[in-house]
DNA sequence: TTAATTTTTCATTAAGTCTTTAGATTCTTA
DNA sequence: TAAGAATCTAAAGACTTAATGAAAAATTAA
């Protein structure tokens, strides 16, 4: 189910619930790392730069909240994702995590699923960036089935339309530069004449039958429909 | 205490919640909107455009997570934050929330606090992204999207005319001198006559239609609405 | 290999932007 | 208030940039 290869690393003191909650992200295709304590969650963090931390606040050393503190400083885990788990349903608690600069917390007793879902939801979150299907208006844009469809038609696009045409409508609205459109599509290293992007911008025009690509004289391209 | 401009949404059909939560968020320097049932959620969202949509699972005409769902094919919605309010703690309803996109759930009975930091929270994981978007009175000038709005008009300016708006505008009152807005706009080896800061000054003037350049002479340009 | 498609280049045309010019106007100050 | 300086205004021409048509080069499929 999952092509994702993400790392999560779990600190709890309690090992059933370490063994429960990494069997169940394992089961996801998880890759998990585990701690006993609040510097042994720092350490393996460093180690192995997880892409989600999910901390029990009571434990041993250093508590969840004191790791997260020592984690946000380092520029290394600004973006991280940190998830809390606490007994505690005590509302003071969890607002400290949150302010601490926690993604989120979950209240045990945990239920695996609700776990594995929240999981699920804040990576969901995080790689937006490249979603897969993009729908605006009556166009429909499959990057994994490389396909455009508008109002029901489907429209055949070669590979540099295509990669143009979904860069432009990932971002509706927004400008993209010349150059960034080159470094995008083309690669850095590639070299080719300015004429090449307008080139294909027209096809696209043409194949699409629609105005949604708008020149903005000197800057560059936008998208809207 | 915030610069932060956010717009939110609110969808529930029980008034008191949605003053309570209204009250909380406009004290914390948010925007809100209210909606009071499903459709009227979808319509306000594809109106106003808010960061974050709060939507109550249990509503007339239609339940947050259809809502949440019809929103998602959107392309305008892609990026825009979701979070569930639930009187059920029925754990599978949690869990469809959050599969459909939906970024976060709270359960009933809301704390305020609660509420607050949960939206703070979420909120901070986006804060990279800030465009540059200045937004005085009813001006509104885009840089990534190249655009400038005033009271809801759209107006078209060419490159340099934006440049030196957008130059303007980002100190509002603050007198910049031909020779700072020499510099910036046309660079520093280039050599134009003075006449053209003047003309350009008077495009603006005339496409805005607002009096909202003040001459200072002798000396430079401010802006001012 | 040939054929078909995609990608890029080039020359030409079209569209728009920027700058200059010069006379009118406003402001400052002696 | 009159002279001088600075700015406004409008229009023309110079200059940039993009759209277009057609064809060469490169890639892919048959």
């Amino acid at each position: 189910m999952e092509g994702k290869n993400r790392k999560i690393l779990i600190a709890d003191d309690e090992p059933d619930i370490l063994e429960i909650l990494k069997y169940n992200l394992v089961n996801e295709g998880y890759q998990v790392i585990t701690a006993r304590d609040g510097d042994e969650a720092l350490e393996k963090a460093k180690k192995t730069q997880p892409d989600l931390i999910v901390l029990d606040i009571m434990m041993p050393k250093k508590t969840g909240v004191e790791v997260c503190e020592l984690l946000r400083m380092q520029a290394a885990f600004k973006d991280t994702l940190i998830l809390f788990l606490t007994a505690l349903s005590d509302e003071g608690t969890q607002i400290k995590g949150l302010e601490t600069g926690a993604d989120d917390y979950i209240s045990k007793p945990i239920s695996p699923k609700v776990f594995i879902s929240k999981v699920n939801s804040l990576f969901r979150r995080w790689q937006k960036e490249d979603a897969a299907v993009l729908t605006i208006n009556g166009l429909i844009i499959d990057q994994q089935k490389f396909i455009v469809q508008y109002e029901g038609k489907d429209i055949s696009l070669a590979k540099k339309e295509f990669e143009l045409l979904y860069m432009l409508a990932s971002k509706p609205g927004r400008v993209f530069l010349r150059n960034e459109i080159l470094n995008r599509v083309w690669g850095a290293e590639v070299i080719v004449g300015d004429r090449t992007i307008d080139v294909h911008i027209r096809k696209i025009r043409q194949k699409l039958g629609v105005d949604c690509i708008t020149t903005v004289k000197g800057v560059g391209y936008k998208f809207e429909l």
